[in-house]
RNA sequence: GUGUCCGUAGCUCAGCUGGAUAGAGCAACGGCCUUCUAAGCCGUGGGUCGGGGGUUCGAAUCCCUUCGGGCACACCA
């Protein structure tokens, strides 16, 4: 289905080539002038030079062609050439009606893709902290859209399992307990199936030889060590590797379960190791890699750089790998396994470097086909209310549960000193509502960008925020449900606008499709939230100015009631696509 | 140092491929609940779009320059 922008810029167009223009100046856009029209065409002051002729003199007659048309309420020109335009209460309503009837309320989705978004990248044996948000959030909400969009995608989970963090926790649990039979290196038998420590123990251990291992040599140097060997495959290490990931998945598993973000696949850099040697010796055959103070790295500079791109490093000097090699030995996997069309993905914008050596270097040893895209979108950092990477009130890293606990009890508090609620019920309420806060103050930013993370902010749910948006579908679901049972079945005839306000809330539901659209070309969330922010500002104002249920008028209130009812269906499939839902009350 | 991103109201942020008076929210102040949820609606005040050049009929938007900040620069991830 067409847009509305795309069905009057034709309508112009022709306007244009019938007067003797070139048709491309019909192209209309939004009005920036609500007062005075709701689409306007500039296409007059551009051709105005072109043809040597004053731009109103070329508008006037454009509007002179057009006028009468029936789907136009208004068509002017205006000095100095602008063409201002509104829709007839018609057109609205038949376009709406169309709207209400079609998939997807009419939005074109592109020919299937095969796209994997990668993105959380937690690392075992780590309890998920702040950091780690906003790639499950915006990774999400980019996968829906994509999935919405028409395509075949896969969320992978992309787990740090495999570099030297492990080596760190294997080096630190040898120093508590050397005499576990992992650490013996004549051991022929069987592991025992429980792991030798539980997972509070792990999230411990790790800080701790984080830390040692920044002041003692010879303990990183142990550390490395064990990271190679757990990756030349010493069994004792692969055995205390897989206790690891035991204990740390199921957790894991749980936490972005509480932030309802799904992952298709639950890989890591550990899935490909076995590709790795394979994938080196084909770049070295190939001429790519080649030895340099003795690492193997593969040139990735290209002329028209304008700084310096250092090679891109597939083993290190001990033979271990690391991740740039485990991050293209999974382009390889995703090749070989999924063929993907499109790899996204969704990581910190400090890892841009890498990740344009990777990139560089997946394309000239063939790993990746020359078609297939790969696109890093970077997120920018968390940061506090000071404008420094947000900590807690110790200068701790916050855990992510601490956080959603945080939001959750302030929410429980607002709902509960708002209405009595059952209480079973209004702790859901306040996973959902609290969800909706941290998800949507997350998105309406703009990705690339730092943003701080106000706690305050989040929890006071007042103006352009996540529970703003809840409460205003909460509002529709109310009326829906009163009527549907009083009167029973919702209506749908979409019917013309009465006020003001009915027309300003069509008008804007009308960009439903070019917004969802733009938000997968450009990669970029945001632009749902705008859209839904602003869908939710007109249907408050309608709300207040119109009585919907006590309407006598029996026509009337059926219009209203299907209006209300589709902008009820189209925020709902807003916010699935930003990663939250609605309650029924709040 | 090199590269890169950013600089819009007191604070947090929008601003589409250049267009008519630069928009929201918070904070401040003032209205609106016997009527479908006041987590709402309406209104007031508040801006040299970091500075300076340039392109253009027209610049927050494009180009150059300058200042200020974030971040990244091969054997960590």
């Amino acid at each position: 289905m067409k847009t509305v922008l795309e069905m009057i810029s034709e309508k112009v167009s022709e306007g244009f080539s019938r007067c003797g223009y070139e048709a491309s100046y019909g192209k209309v856009g939004l009005s920036n002038r609500p007062d005075l029209c709701e689409l306007q065409c500039n296409g007059a002051m551009a051709a105005a030079k072109a043809y040597h002729k004053a731009p109103i003199a070329i508008a006037q007659e454009i509007v002179k062609v057009l006028a009468g048309d029936e789907d136009f309420s208004e068509i002017s020109a205006v000095p100095p050439g602008f063409i201002n335009i509104s829709l007839s209460s018609d057109f609205l309503a038949g376009y709406l009606g169309s709207m209400a009837g079609e998939d997807k309320f009419g939005l074109d989705t592109s020919s299937p893709k095969k796209i994997i978004v990668d993105y959380g990248g937690p690392n075992v044996a780590k309890p998920l902290h702040v950091g780690h948000l906003r790639a499950a959030i915006i990774g999400e909400s980019v996968k829906r859209i994509c999935r919405y969009m028409g395509n075949e995608v896969i969320g992978d989970v992309h787990l740090g399992d495999w570099g030297l963090q492990m080596g760190l926790i294997i080096t630190e649990l040898r120093e508590r307990k050397g005499d576990l039979v992992y650490f013996d290196e004549d051991y022929t038998g069987e592991y025992p199936d429980e792991p030798p420590f539980t997972l509070t123990e792990l999230e411990e251990i790790y800080p701790a030889a984080s830390a040692r291992s920044k002041t003692d040599e010879a303990y990183k140097e142990a550390a490395l060590l064990a990271t190679r060997q757990l990756q030349d495959g010493r069994r004792g290490y692969r055995a205390i590797w897989k206790h690891i990931m035991d204990v740390s998945i199921p957790d894991l598993k749980r936490n972005y379960d509480d932030l309802s973000v799904e992952f298709d696949w639950w890989k890591g850099e550990s899935s490909v190791d076995a590709l790795i040697p394979g994938m080196a010796e084909d770049m070295k055959k190939k001429g790519m890699a080649y030895e340099s103070e003795g690492a193997l790295v593969v040139d990735v500079a290209e002329e028209s750089d304008t700084k310096e791109i250092p090679p891109c490093m597939i083993l290190k000097s001990d033979g271990a790998s690391l991740y740039t090699t485990t991050d293209l030995a999974t382009i390889l996997d995703r090749m070989n396994t999924f063929g993907p069309d499109r790899i996204i993905y969704v990581v910190d914008k400090r890892q841009d470097m890498h990740f344009v050596q990777v990139f560089r270097c997946a394309r000239k040893c063939g790993i990746v086909n020359e078609d297939t895209g790969l696109d890093f979108l970077g997120f920018g950092t968390m940061n506090g209310k000071d404008g420094k990477p947000f900590k807690t009130r110790e200068g701790g890293v916050m855990r992510l549960e601490m956080l959603i606990n945080d939001i959750r009890a302030a929410m429980l508090k607002k709902i509960t000193e708002n209405h009595e609620t059952d209480p079973e019920e209004a702790e859901e309420t306040s996973r959902t509502v609290a969800l909706a806060a941290i998800k949507y103050g997350d998105l309406s930013n703009q990705a690339t960008k730092d943003y701080i993370f106000d706690v305050d902010k989040f929890t006071s749910f007042e103006g352009n925020t996540g529970p703003y948006i809840l409460y205003t579908i909460v509002r529709i679901k109310s009326i829906l449900a009163r009527y549907t049972g009083s009167e029973g079945s919702i209506p749908l005839a979409i019917k013309k606008p009465e006020t003001e306000q009915a027309r300003a809330l069509m008008l804007s539901l009308t960009k439903f499709a070019p917004t969802i659209a733009a938000a997968y070309e450009e990669i970029a969330p945001h632009r749902i939230c705008a859209f839904v922010y602003d869908v939710c500002n007109d249907l408050n104002r309608f709300y207040h100015e119109t009585r919907i249920l006590a309407e006598e008028d029996r026509e009337k209130k059926e219009g209203y009631i299907a209006l209300i009812d589709l902008t009820k269906r189209i925020l709902e499939t807003c916010i699935d696509l930003l990663g939250f839902s609605a309650p029924e009350r709040m």
